[in-house]
DNA sequence: TGAAATAGTTTCGTTAAGCAACTATATTTT
DNA sequence: AAAATATAGTTGCTTAACGAAACTATTTCA
C-alpha cells in the first residue's frame, strides 16, 4: 500500500509494539525487564523485539559472549517519539485518570514542560483538523485517489 | 494499565483501525467506500466502524430512515489527526517512496505545508528525544514504576 | 418491475496471540 | 568447586483474531 501512513504500521503496529518501545524509551533494556514490565507472552516479545531489531528501530548488543543481549534504541528508533507522545496526550484528554495526568514529559534540562502535541503551521499557529488538507507528492502515483475532503 | 499509551491502544490499536480513520479524515463516510479504499475483510470492518462508534470517534448517522449509515468523524476522533500525521513524517523519513513524499500536509487556505512533526519546548525549540524525560503526574499511582532513563 | 447497490451477517479455514513448561548458558552464592 | 538462581530464549498446545467467500435484506436506480 503506498501510503506512509500503512507503511509506519507495517513496522509499529503490531499488538504490544508501542508499548515495548516505550518500555524502551524509558530505558529498559533487557529481554527480562521488558517481560515483567509488560504483562506479554515470553514468544510474542521475543517476536516483537527480533521485528524491531530487523527493523533497525532497536539495535541488539551481546553484552556477554553468548546471551545476555541489551536493546538500545537507534536514531530511527528515537524518532517514534513524537508518535508515542502524541498517544499520550490524546488518551491524557480522552481516557482521563480522575486524579490527572499519569505521567508529564518535560525537558531534561529545565524541567519545564513540553508542548501540547498539535499540527503546527510554519508560522507557528496551532491548527486543527478542519483547517489541514493534503495534497499528492511525488511519491504518490498517479492511480492513486486522493480524496477531497467535503466540508461537512 | 494506568498508562495513557496502553488507553490509547486499547482504543485505535488494533490492525486496520487507523487506516480506517485516515479514509475517514479524507472524507470518506460509507461502508462500502471504506471496503473499496481498504482490502480489509467486510466483517471485520464492521467490528472497526462499530468499535470507533462506540468510542466515540465516529458517528454513525442514518441517511435513510433504513440501512445507509454514514459515519463522520467527532471532535474526540477529529484530535487523533496529530497521532496520523506524526505516522505519516516517520514514514516519508524512514520508508520513502524513491520519488518523494507521497502526501504532503498543507493549510487549507494558504497552501503552505504545515511543519513536521516534532516535540516543541514551551518557547519554541524542537527538542529530540534525548532531551525529554518523563516526571510522575498525580494520575500515577505510587505503585507504579517510572524507569529513569538512563543515559547511553 | 427488475437490476444493481448498500450495509451488513454467517460460515469456515488460517494466522496470530496467550499460556505454561522446558532448555541452555551465565552469573552469583555458599 | 558445586549448587542455586537469573537470563534469554524455545517448544507445544489452546484460544482468539483475521481473512475469504457466500448469503441476506433493504433501498435506490433505470
Amino acid at each position: 500500500m503506498n501510503c506512509s501512513l500503512a507503511q509506519t504500521l507495517n513496522i509499529i503496529g503490531e499488538r504490544w509494539t508501542l508499548l515495548i518501545l516505550r518500555e524502551a524509551f524509558f530505558g529498559v533494556k533487557k529481554f527480562s525487564r521488558f517481560h515483567e514490565n509488560l504483562d506479554i507472552a515470553r514468544n510474542v516479545l521475543t517476536h516483537r523485539l527480533s521485528s524491531l531489531v530487523q527493523h533497525g528501530i532497536l539495535d541488539r548488543v551481546q553484552s556477554t559472549p553468548n546471551g545476555h543481549a541489551e536493546y538500545q534504541l537507534t536514531q530511527k528508533g528515537l524518532d517514534l517519539q513524537p508518535i508515542l507522545i502524541a498517544m499520550n496526550h490524546w488518551g491524557d484528554k480522552y481516557v482521563p485518570h480522575p486524579r490527572g495526568k499519569r505521567l508529564e514529559f518535560v525537558e531534561r534540562e529545565t524541567g519545564k514542560p513540553i508542548r501540547r502535541t498539535a499540527i503546527w503551521s510554519q508560522d507557528g499557529n496551532a491548527l486543527n483538523a478542519k483547517d489541514i488538507t493534503a495534497v499528492p507528492g511525488p511519491g504518490l502515483g498517479s492511480e492513486q485517489h486522493v480524496a477531497s475532503r467535503k466540508e461537512h
